[in-house]
DNA sequence: GCCGTCGTTCCGTAAACCGGAACGCGCTGT
DNA sequence: ACAGCGCGTTCCGGTTTACGGAACGACGGC
């Protein structure tokens, strides 16, 4: 860590990363020109990339694309997650019990990664996949992520994150947030409506892993208009209890966890 | 192509897809015997792909293990092969038709790798995940890819890998192959019984592109017990018009294709 | 308490990678 | 038809850079 990080990883690490803007397919200058490097560069580095299979070569265009052998290694990501399966069944219940999408989100830096997914069958659905990253302070995944945090970790966040406005209804102020996440601990869930993106509100609650730490959160989104149709309370219990049945699973038992009120 | 490959990235690569076992996390000194590299070269690989997310270090055991940027970059590549969204919903009619797992797979080098997958109900089911890479000579997509394989394509294939045998049922002669990918090609179905491993067959039809050309395998996989007792033709049957579908939704029009006879 | 092994760090040197320029090609607009 | 542009690709020299080997501190087991 305290090494000098080598300059040519960090760039092939780098151009991959553009590819996550999920464009069909890139071309060398203009990789070249987002990255800052030489044209030649970008090709050896695209060229090595794609005898590894890492990316591959459109005949047609020319251009370059993320390779069959990205997608393995995704896909090895997953079965790592234990949180696939644990939340498999009961991302199916959840989406049954409220009719609207449910998701599980785990955090990366200052993001919240969605690792898993189930869409809603309305015809007028949020449309999130898998594998997208959204902010972490005005979303409902995100507050209960951070709100469960240790607490160096949040106050780190709340020092260093810009708490961007998306909307009107959107957290900035860092103490203010600091009340909402406390809030969110008090209770058990986090709700988010309006504040990243005007028509959307989500509400999500914590998944613990078999030593009681917050690893991700488990929620649903749905339209405002829905969202408010639906008794919050309900809701709510439906969305912890699901939480409580992935951590379950991955060998949480809350009776070592002292005191918590059932309901 | 003509360039040497950048060492130091071929190294990277290596390192990312030592984690394609699938093991729950590397140390340094063990992923250096297998790479054949010294420790701290990959060491400093590590630490560099672990700023970029790419890798993270179990804080637990020291040992590292894919990131979540690694699963980012999986899903973006899903979002791009437009099969996800085609095959989907042809996916489940055909495991609905068949009762059996259902899958899509791909070609690339000398492996097929599923890019996606439905599983049967029953509780005796074929486990394979997305993601994974089988061989091509003893499968039915496999068979199927290879047939419908430019013929340059086809013969360098024949000529390079090396048609390892699974079981008594392999087929292992290059020659005979060449006369089992022909009838294949001429009946537009392939199927493998016992020929990867005992106990389970398989039975696939190609995808066409907007072009025509087969760029995809659509089949089911099933015990041998259960297969043996389904009607082969009809099966044959429903397999290849789960593949004409997907084709379709493609944007290929058998119309073009001058004649070919519809059942 | 002693090895063996782990992850990590340091350092000198040889090899490897970056940048810049040039090439061939397919466009587009004149 | 032709010139101009932008593309992907290639070549080559200079300097940076990444490799290997050895040493360190920590952990864990016979």
């Amino acid at each position: 860590m305290t090494d000098a990080p080598l300059q040519t990883v960090t760039n092939a690490a780098r151009l991959l990363k553009a590819f996550l803007t999920r464009e069909e397919s890139l071309g060398v200058s203009e990789l070249a020109r987002r990255l800052g490097l030489g044209k030649s560069a970008v090709h050896r580095l695209l060229t090595t990339l794609a005898t590894e299979g890492l990316v591959e070569q459109d005949p047609a265009t020319g251009g370059y694309r993320l390779g069959l052998v990205v997608f393995e290694l995704g896909e090895a990501v997953r079965v790592h997650m234990d949180l696939h399966a644990a939340a498999g069944s009961v991302l199916a219940h959840l989406r049954e019990e409220t009719g609207e999408s449910a998701q599980v989100g785990m955090l990366d830096g200052h993001d919240v990664v969605y690792v898993d997914r189930l869409e809603s069958s309305h015809a007028l659905r949020l449309f999130t996949e898998t594998g997208r990253r959204v902010p972490v302070h005005c979303t409902s995944s995100g507050k209960v992520l951070m709100a469960f945090a240790s607490e160096p970790v949040r106050e780190r966040f709340l020092a260093t994150a810009s708490l961007t406005r998306h909307t009107p209804q959107t957290i900035t102020d860092p103490d203010e947030m600091r009340r909402a996440l406390g809030t969110v601990r008090a209770r058990g869930w986090a709700d988010a409506v309006d504040e990243r993106e005007l028509g959307i509100a989500s509400l999500a609650a914590p998944i613990r892993d078999r030593h009681g730490a917050v690893v991700a959160a488990i929620g649903i989104g749905a339209p405002v208009s829905r969202f408010r149709a639906m008794p919050r309370k309900r809701l709510a219990r439906v969305v912890v209890e699901a939480g409580e049945a992935v951590s379950r699973r991955l060998g949480w038992s809350e009776d070592v966890m002292s005191l918590r009120k059932e309901s």
